[in-house]
DNA sequence: GCCTGAGTTCAAAAATTAATGAAACATCAG
DNA sequence: CTGATGTTTCATTAATTTTTGAACTCAGGC
């Protein structure tokens, strides 16, 4: 609530006041917001990559935060996530001493990585255990109809789990 | 709190007393609660498919009720939402009282369903919302870097939308 | 070395989402 | 119509997930 103090002669690094997201922004940031809750991405996630997304040059940590209006806290956490999926680049200026972010150019690539990211950890260690399953339906002679579900399923779980590595090879192929 | 009063000499319907999951069938459910965790399906939903899918017949309210030891609230919402998305079908013998349900044949379908359900109509709400906000960008002329990446968003999202409807046809086509 | 600014961590609070169960509702046999 | 069974509704409670912010760590300048 206090205005900034405009006193001291030597222009202080009063924190600088952000300007709330714009409609337009907010227009982009409520779809993004959407889409990643689809994948249980969570909305301050969301919301960072939206505003990068938008933003016309990269962001520092500072104007994430100012913008967004949310705790310093989330920035980080919202930033390691995006940079652990490879969504977000960090553009040092050499001699700089903050970071500042931009989108990675391929959204599609993004998206790709985070569902494999997801996905076949459960595929690959899903394998065993659908294998002991079936295996205890065939042994209590279980329906036909019931092993037949399974075996599809053991089936299908391979051929993910065999696609997988095309559809967007890791970080080495 | 109350035992069951066995008082009564008519053999009532006392309520039959189910067993839990076996170990083979708690491994498949925890298969199929972690891929609808990725969708944001409720555990309980995925618990009552993966019931139904390695059982031998169809399964009724109770037994389902009764082997998964959940509450009816928690079981009637589970059906209605496989019911909505067509994964479970009921079948119900003529005269019988009761409905009983089993998987519908195609897992394949059903995920695809699934996620049209949810992803479609967060296109279609958006597809207006992200032209605006590229006419705004073009407006205050933006960087050509970020007018692109907006025109590439509105692209894919009229592309997602015209592909939509060839994969998975609705109800009828 | 010590200070300052930049960013991270993590326990606690807030917000969101799911599960429960009692009461309402529906359907059908008699 | 009536009574009993079968299912849904929905307010409350419980569990889970997300956000916050203060304490901490780390890196570089002096």
């Amino acid at each position: 609530m206090k205005p900034p103090s405009e006193k001291s002669a030597v222009r202080r690094t009063s924190r600088p006041t952000f300007e709330p997201l714009q409609p337009h922004e907010i227009e982009l940031a409520d779809f993004f917001v959407r889409m990643a809750g689809i994948l249980g991405v969570p909305r301050s996630v969301a919301e960072i990559y939206a505003l990068l997304y938008v933003s016309s040059g990269p962001l520092d940590f500072d104007h994430i935060q100012g913008r967004l209006g949310m705790s310093k806290g989330s920035v980080s956490q919202g930033l390691k996530f995006l940079r652990d999926h490879e969504m977000v680049l960090s553009v040092k200026e050499k001699g700089a001493r903050r970071e500042r972010w931009q989108p990675t150019p391929s959204l599609a690539a993004s998206l790709v990585a985070l569902l494999r990211s997801q996905v076949l950890p459960a595929l690959e260690q899903a394998q065993p255990g659908l294998q002991r399953v079936l295996a205890a339906a065939q042994q209590r002679d279980a329906q036909p109809e019931v092993i037949e579900r399974l075996s599809r399923l053991n089936r299908w779980n391979s051929r993910a789990l065999e696609l997988a590595p095309l559809l967007l090879p890791p970080p080495g192929a």
